[in-house]
DNA sequence: AAGGGATGTTGACATTGTTCACTTCACTCT
DNA sequence: AGAGTGAAGTGAACAATGTCAACATCCCTT
């Protein structure tokens, strides 16, 4: 998959994608801190300033992995609605936590403070994005209204971010999702 | 309160709580991004080596900072639990969720992933026992166990995170700490 | 075939966290 | 009282980082 190293081109050819999936792995294996820009361009085997053609900075280049969680959990979400034979609010709860779970970095970075400061559109309109499907996927179920509704996301975002930084103490051998479909269900 | 500035003397006195003092409000102003160290050491007036006499690095004062953080904290929920005449469950809720809207970046370092990262017993006990003070509060309340005190847990603090990052539409004039209320006594 | 715009490289700069050798000063111990 | 020891601050330096400007390379259009 990757350009074969002997004979490197000066020109990568698909760059920006290299350096987005690049930065996933060092995310996800090192935390947003450890994420250096001059990391990524040394993973791909270019030169430090090489990612400015393509990103117009360290967070912009952040920005845009966060923008493809946000995607890949949209369509998870959209997974759900078309799903008909389970009950959508509960599925969608346990998808959210599962996703969180399974990409802890890339989930902190799509809500993280440092990004949401300076003023990022593209960020910002596919967390809208989301929250639009979620709506959707939901809506069907929560006829009582807003406040229900953002009662049951607060309860799942809080179960995925408490479950993230380990704050929710969890016995040996536990079931984990188990415990979650428990936490969801329990009105 | 601060040293007069004139003739300031070799040595500051109690360097360590300027320290942390100032490393407070420029938390609050700027973030944990642009919280550097240098910037705490020129705003107290002292060498950028100076603060290391008192914290082994950048995280460390970022833990002690974040310790406080976890003290003020169980001092609000312990003051609850000695009022009679009110439901402890909503009452820490609502404090809950002041706090974190009340100190954002402070409430946000508290929970920060890189903080946890690299382990600091001092920030898990202060964090352990703001939570056994939350249980001992709530403890009166929750008869149904485990399951229901986390699904409590898990809405307060994922409607203060939502909050906090802007991710709940507020509609114009409304009273965000009604809407708090509402939505954590929506059962 | 030419040349122009996109893409990469090189070298540099300011800034940051951190360390080391050094100074200053407040104490204790005789 | 006076010596000197250790805690607390200084200053210069280092490596690493994000970023930029000037230059090099190459693909694509005309």
């Amino acid at each position: 998959m990757s350009t074969s190293l002997a004979n490197a081109p000066y020109h990568h050819g698909d760059l920006r994608n290299a350096l987005l999936e690049a930065a996933l792995l060092i995310l996800e294996r090192e935390g947003e801190a450890g994420l250096g820009l001059r990391d990524v361009a040394r993973a791909v085997g270019v030169s430090p300033a090489a990612p400015y053609r393509h990103f117009d900075s360290r967070g912009a280049l952040l920005e845009a992995l966060a923008v493809t969680g946000f995607q890949r959990f949209t369509r998870l979400m959209e997974g759900i609605a078309t799903n008909d034979t389970l009950d959508h609010m509960s599925a969608m709860g346990r998808t959210y936590v599962k996703f969180a779970l399974d990409n802890p970095n890339l989930f902190r970075l799509m809500f993280s403070p440092a990004l949401r400061r300076d003023n990022r559109p593209g960020l910002r309109m596919a967390a809208d994005a989301a929250y639009r499907t979620l709506r959707h996927v939901t809506g069907q179920e929560v006829e009582a209204g807003r406040v229900a509704a953002l009662a049951a996301w607060a309860r799942v975002h809080g179960l995925a971010v408490l479950l993230l930084d380990g704050q929710i103490a969890i016995q040996a051998g536990e079931d984990i999702e188990a415990l979650v479909a428990e936490i969801i269900d329990n009105h």
